[in-house]
DNA sequence: CTAATATAGACAACGACGTTGTCTATATAG
DNA sequence: CTATATAGACAACGTCGTTGTCTATATTAG
């Protein structure tokens, strides 16, 4: 673990960070009664939120968000409905449009999340300090893209 | 991309920090004459390195490092093999294992990588320092574990 | 030495999840 | 009005993972 992955530390650190805070988020939103969330549909509600328009989100808008393509945004639509994430709505203004927002009980998701996230943040924080989280993040802003969402859905995103 | 993800962005970065730099180095790998690494495979590279014993390391020695089933780490093995950076060998102290290790293609695509990444390190240190930068690694230490290898095959890291 | 158990590897069937292609219905531009 | 673009449904398929089964070889217990 030592001399032999001077270069490759950085980024696996960078990844193994992720993977800490994401599973440490999932466990605890599974004891917070979701337990069938998994790392992709965080990602998936911003961008139902972002990507629909005034009567919620269509497939193709959310392919469109998530960079795959409209028929893999359908299906992962599907599950999240079978789920109770989403529901159905229509667009007034265009009969093609078969529009999805987020439920309640995604709202709840997103909110316990982002608490979970901010407890993690503060674990975190008495660990390295709370200046140079702050850094981290600053950093970070500097050498990577302002647009977070085309994520190209890794598979162990999905994983259960 | 702004008020709405506080806590989100902690993670955010970390994975988008990941993404640019692996990115960037496979870019770079496929100008240097390796235009089919991907990202997964300096991984296996790693695995097979340590995961061996003396004579390489088997499919079922590579399912275990990298968290996967003997089978998958199997076909892993054989498209590696087939692009020229793994050969087998044999254990002649157990019949059983059919066993593999890194060909000079291999140790190339290693080498390039380790100096791509030291590239881009170097990149990172301009635009945020130095200190900077070495406070990142030394703090996600902190708050990662230790065993870099279970990785769990991410599907987009298998992307071509 | 032999018998029971564990492990390596090959083979096959299957599942999850993505893709492309085709088709119809509805909007929109010329 | 007509031509083109887009939404969505449906189907076929590819990749890559899984589990299950089978044989060969090692290792351990009696």
């Amino acid at each position: 673990m030592s001399s032999d992955l001077r270069g490759f530390e950085l980024p696996l650190r960078l990844l193994l960070g992720f993977r800490v805070l994401i599973d440490e988020l999932h466990e605890e939103l599974a004891r917070q009664g979701h337990p069938q969330m998994r790392p992709m549909h965080g990602f998936v509600f911003q961008a139902v939120m972002r990507a629909g328009g005034r009567y919620g989100a269509t497939a193709a808008d959310l392919g469109r968000a998530l960079g795959v393509s409209k028929q893999a945004a359908g299906k992962t639509i599907d599950m999240l409905e079978g789920l109770g994430y989403l529901r159905p709505g229509h667009d007034p203004g265009d009969a093609r449009r078969k529009t999805y927002t987020l439920t309640p009980h995604a709202y709840d998701a997103l909110e316990r999340s982002e608490r979970i996230f901010e407890e993690l943040r503060g674990q975190w924080a008495q660990a390295i300090g709370e200046d140079r989280l702050r850094a981290i993040v600053e950093d970070l802003r500097k050498v990577t893209p302002p647009d977070m969402f085309r994520l190209d859905t890794p598979q162990w995103f999905n994983a259960p």
